[in-house]
RNA sequence: GCGCUUGUGGCUCAAUGGAUAGAGCGCUGGCCUCCGGAGCCAGUUGUUGGGGGUUCGAGUCCCUCCAAGCGCGCCA
């Protein structure tokens, strides 16, 4: 539909080319957008204030509106101070789309804009040193929702989490472990002082005494590490699992190692002169890219900074036959970001290929009293006490209801609460309301399975019932406009908008009434607002009870 | 000091450069003999942190100041 009007708007701006009234060249893309509010139509475009030209928008706009007018299914156009054309479509046309809706079920919405092209989410990565806390779980909740979004949209997309699971912060890790150890066997011992104080630990070395008594303490070093990491990892992955986060692939830093890739990526940056060496160290020329200071890769000791292995891992990335690549990042790595992005435009690949989002901090308030953390001190809420507290869905919820660059402010207090001053609720309830009317017909004997009538659904002729169907129609722009820009929370918004309005429309009139079109009608769009609904909290990862 | 992010009713948050800045919570008053009251309806609350600029049009873009959070290692 949409391509309809542009070719027909394409084709009235030639005519004005060919009149020569405009000054500038025709624009290439023909905005076209969906309006903001039902008095200003369904459709807007603003093209008429684009084009520069001697005459004034209003007159361009009338000519335009001209050329609309023999588009098929529009009711009318009309041209609004100061150069706005809006443009309404046919009732006919709405119906069109709920048949569409009911046809497609749950895979309305969905595109294949992506075309099956392969993508690769980054997300959460936390090192396994220590438990997953909500910090976390907002990138989890929301690398979760982009995925799924982007699926939707025709792409092929992978969700891995990148394991530190070597390095010195492992070491600590291991030396800490091993100081409980001795602790809880009555020995002496001492937690290094930038080592992990969390009580999560002890409960390691105690299950370590209780099974092996002290015959651990000749083992090296590296066994405690190993072992921290591994069972801290198990952990990681039930506490994902429990929040519904599932990864495809769970890349090994340690093997990254192993494997000459590393070395590979260093000397192609040394090949392409964006590697010196000084003070004994290899450094890399991020200079070049933007970056405040040049960045050593490797140190004097031999050994890989952060950044070398990284840079391996992308370039790994790449060569797994992944294009576009997304990365969330907590706001600790903002400062990385010109290094790592330098090094990857040096090694020959295009700076809009990766995409970072930067997912701001949660702060933890009960009722108003805030919640500090700190992950190697110990003090943290974890991800798995806020799900026990709350559950997945209100989590999930709160974490998606700001958008990402923002702060969020999680108040522990209004999210257990079970009432209706949780917002949490108010999509869900709506959805259970839907499937307790459609039960509600079927016990009545009323059928709206099977062909729909769209003589049938003429019966829908109140404006409450024409919003909601226009929502329907907004769905599908939404989930390509969300693929594009990545943002979640719109999704979020909409749902809310939808089953508010479905809400009021459900007090005002009666879905199931005596006159059997008129409640097929109602019963159809009332089911198409619950796919509707479902498809979007599947996209959140929110479930859609059918009972509450 | 430098960089990134944020600043919108009492509180938590919305608003592809677009038309009258919207929701929820709170507060006040109403709504089930009938499809779920975790809902609905009405009322209340705003110099969009301050000041300049660009634009037909700015909460949104640019400059500047103020405030908050985070970051500025041969740590990861």
């Amino acid at each position: 539909m949409k391509q309809k009007i542009t070719l027909s708007l394409e084709k009235g701006i030639e005519g004005l080319e060919a009149k020569n009234l405009l000054k500038s060249p025709i624009p290439k893309k023909v905005p076209l957008s969906l309006s903001v509010a039902s008095q200003f139509g369904d459709l807007t475009t603003n093209i008429a204030l684009q084009l520069k030209s001697e005459k004034r928008p209003m007159t361009l706009a009338n000519i335009l509106a001209e050329s609309l007018k023999e588009v098929e299914l529009i009711e009318k156009v009309e041209v609004r101070e100061p150069g706005f054309i809006n443009i309404f479509l046919k009732k006919e046309f709405l119906y069109q789309v709920l048949s569409w809706v009911l046809e497609k079920g749950e895979k309305f919405g969905s595109s294949q804009a992506g075309k099956g092209k392969k993508i690769l989410v980054e997300f959460v990565s936390a090192n396994p040193t220590g438990p997953l806390t909500i910090a976390h779980g907002r990138q989890a909740a929301l690398g979760e929702a982009i995925a799924k979004i982007l699926s939707a949209n025709g792409y092929q997309v992978t969700k891995e989490y990148y394991l530190n699971d070597v390095g010195s912060q492992i070491d600590l890790l291991g030396e800490s472990l091993l100081a409980r150890y001795r602790e809880i066997l009555g020995l002496p011992f001492s937690i290094p002082a930038d080592g992990y104080f969390g009580d999560y630990l002890k409960t390691i070395a105690r299950e370590l005494k209780d099974k092996y008594k002290d015959k651990l303490l000749a083992k090296e070093k590296d066994f405690f590490s190993h072992l921290a990491a591994n069972k801290i990892l198990s952990e990681i992955k039930k506490d994902l699992s429990d929040f519904k986060v599932h990864f495809d692939s769970w890349f090994s830093e340690e093997k990254l190692r192993q494997s000459s890739e590393v070395k590979k990526a260093l000397s192609q940056l040394e090949e392409k002169g964006y590697l010196y060496r000084r003070d004994g160290a290899a450094w890399f020329k991020s200079t070049s890219f933007g970056d405040e200071k040049d960045r050593v890769l490797q140190k004097r000791n031999g050994a890989y900074t952060y950044l070398a292995p990284d840079i391996g891992y992308h370039q790994n990335k790449y060569e797994r036959g992944y294009h576009s690549l997304i990365n969330l990042f907590g706001p600790d790595h903002d400062g990385y970001i010109p290094r790592l992005k330098g090094a990857l435009i040096a090694l020959g690949h295009p700076s809009h290929s990766l995409s970072i989002i930067i997912v701001q901090l949660t702060t933890l308030y009960q009722g108003k009293k805030k919640l500090s953390m700190s992950t190697r001190k110990g003090e943290f809420i974890t991800l798995r006490e806020l799900i026990k507290e709350v559950g997945a869905d209100v989590a999930r919820y709160f974490f998606l209801s700001r958008k990402s660059q923002s702060h969020l402010d999680f108040d522990l207090e209004l999210a257990k609460k079970n009432s209706s001053e949780n917002p949490a609720y108010y999509i869900q309830y709506a959805h259970s309301r839907i499937c307790s009317i459609m039960k509600f017909a079927r016990e009545k004997g009323i059928s709206c399975e099977g062909r729909i009538k769209l003589s049938c659904l003429s019966s829908l002729k109140e404006k409450e019932e024409l919003n909601i169907l226009r929502f329907l129609f907004r769905f599908p722009y939404l989930i390509e406009t969300s693929g594009k820009t990545l943002q979640v929370q719109p999704i979020l918004s909409f749902l809310q908008e939808l089953a508010g309005d479905f809400h009021s429309y459900y007090n005002k009139f009666r879905i199931v009434t005596k006159t059997g079109d008129l409640t097929r009608a109602r019963l159809w769009l009332t089911k198409g607002v619950g796919i509707i609904l479902r498809n979007g909290l599947s996209l959140l990862g929110i479930s859609a009870p059918e009972k509450m």
